[in-house]
DNA sequence: CATGAATGAGTATTCATTCAT
DNA sequence: AATGAATGAATACTCATTCAT
């Protein structure tokens, strides 16, 4: 009886082995550098397994990207519950979404690889289920913009656009980091993403 | 007579014959897929040759990413050259921007996956020459806030900061053309793209 | 039932059939002309099979060295075993050593390229287990040597050193083979190796 | 007139330039690594022209063993010249063939390259000039060996073999030299080296 | 004499995937 | 359900050499 659900806790054990493997190596070793072959020797499975678990490599980093939206999701949210004040909630949530992109830099890699390459990757059912979480995540943000446009700390008749133009902005702000030192006036990046932040939440202040 | 002219020419002419061939990979295959052999064939030269003109794979890409960067600068210039009015400068810019996108999607590829990919490419050398190019096009954007801000128009503490702002959000903006239909609010990325320049000037519009 | 074992002697065999193919390619080719698409193709099997069986082409022959280094000793020892006078232990095993290179010239070809080669080849564990095949072949000279001189035939307070001493000499002597019929004063070379060898085991006779 | 030798005078300057630079990169890359075109580019001449003064790399190569042969001969006669203990004078030769295997690396490794390598490389042309070389090194031994038994200080009916014998002997020390620390008993390598020069002149010694 | 553009087979190694067991 | 041997095309890059100018 309690067969079934062993073998089922058993399956599921080894799928997380694989995708703990290979987000270790995608860490350590970056996109192009992680093989099958490298996951199967770390997750010590033999590559038939990995190839009964997953279809092809790119599930494997789908299933990572999904694992990643869902960190996100529960990072940003951490970080700014219990937070009223609504503009403090986006600049909250914007900063710990850089600091997610530092501190989970696996997972933003991933996020972000699929994001900015230009190929589509994933079938349609794939792209669902990936959506879904990105819209949670999105969802968050027009919620606190609505509830501010209700308080009259906001103006903005299109929250969904502005949450969208903000993670948007987010994203591309975080991109510009590696041209610290170069293109950047702020001494440091730190003060830009932080200058960023401000005018983007400023842009739909009640004057 | 005119011998070694010639010889220059023709010399010029298979950097740009490999450039090409190149480039209309990477457009069609994508990034990983574009391989060596693939643009000799394609070019119609020996693999010792695509040697023989550049030092290795990457000289050819940080190639494309120049021209990439240089036909921008002058596609955005030749938009927006004429206009007086600061707000209407870079509305328009961030249309052409756009459009630069769209039209010339191979460039846009290249400039994208440089600045998104997490890995490091360039020399310390070609890393200067690129930058320099990315320089001209937010110096350009820096000086239309400045002036808007002397014309009392805008006001901007930090018009280099501001520029990058700008750039980065649209950068943004535009790799999440792809979620159109899933995670955007707006019928079409067209009018939410409209919806964020609008939003980005009116940032630092005085009121 | 005896499936594993069937496994695990197939496994073998393919190690040896693609030793085979290196031997092979080494003796009639050379060192540099030796390629792994070519082991491949003479063993019959895929260069990715090749990399199965060997982390990479110096593991290969890393490997035939130390097969060579065994058979080396294996033969002297044959050669010399029940010989219970010490100079003629010594002299038929400096024989035998020539011997050796003329009728497993695969193997001393591979034993003399690693020696002379002024290129360190090897890692520290690969040259571990070869130095300890080598140690072996010089304790047996050294051994000998003791003997000789508790015997009160030789004289020689270091027979380490002059193990080392013999031997590198018999291998420099061989190497000047091919001077044969140039610089060589002996009509014939064998007949200067002889020479050679008496001259050595001479030089630590008791007078 | 005097163009005919200007014209001559220039050309062996360019040999001479190719040689240099060969020797260069031999000595900090290797032999498997010096390739024509860098030599070419070292050389600052263009290919075409190494293949002007050279039929191919083979002959380059066999240009600087001549070189070597003829440097090393010089240097063991400036070191041993002037001695006219016949024991000292083999000696200090031995002493002085050792030191020229470390200061000039770079012939030596020519020099060892083609005596070791199991292929012949030269055509008969090449091996007899390069064969007389060798031979005056020879000469110098023996003649040496001749004298010390007219002198009484040698007993040895074969000076010509001895000879060989004792540069053979030198010649597969030297390469043992890689050994030091694994196999070798001496704690250090000079110490060995000193110790078998000794025993060496020690055999043909009157007792 | 001298140049240097052009070749293309060659190098070692990696890869995602298949499939018989 | 799991294994791991086998594949072979693919990768970036090097090389000695040729030859038209």
């Amino acid at each position: 009886m309690g067969q079934k659900e062993r073998r089922q806790r058993e399956k599921m054990q080894r799928r997380t082995q694989i995708l703990n493997a290979a987000r270790a190596l995608l860490l350590k070793e970056g996109f192009s550098k992680t093989s099958v072959n490298k996951i199967s020797r770390k997750a010590e499975l033999s590559i038939g397994s990995i190839y009964f678990y997953f279809k092809n490599k790119e599930e494997i980093f789908a299933s990572l990207q999904q694992e990643g939206l869902e960190i996100l999701h529960a990072y940003v949210n951490s970080e700014t519950e219990g937070i009223t004040d609504c503009r403090e909630r986006l600049k909250k949530g914007a900063e710990a979404y850089y600091r997610f992109s530092r501190k989970h830099k696996d997972y933003f890699d991933v996020i972000n690889y699929f994001l900015s390459s230009p190929q589509v990757f994933f079938s349609e059912n794939e792209k669902r289920t990936i959506d879904s979480k990105g819209a949670m995540i999105l969802e968050n943000i027009a919620n606190t913009v609505s509830r501010g446009v209700a308080e009259g700390v906001f103006v903005e008749d299109y929250p969904g656009n502005f949450a969208m133009l903000f993670w948007a902005s987010l994203h591309g702000l975080i991109q510009m980091r590696k041209l610290q030192g170069t293109m950047l006036e702020s001494e440091d990046f730190d003060t830009f993403f932080q200058y960023s932040v401000d005018k983007l939440i400023d842009s739909i202040r009640r004057k």
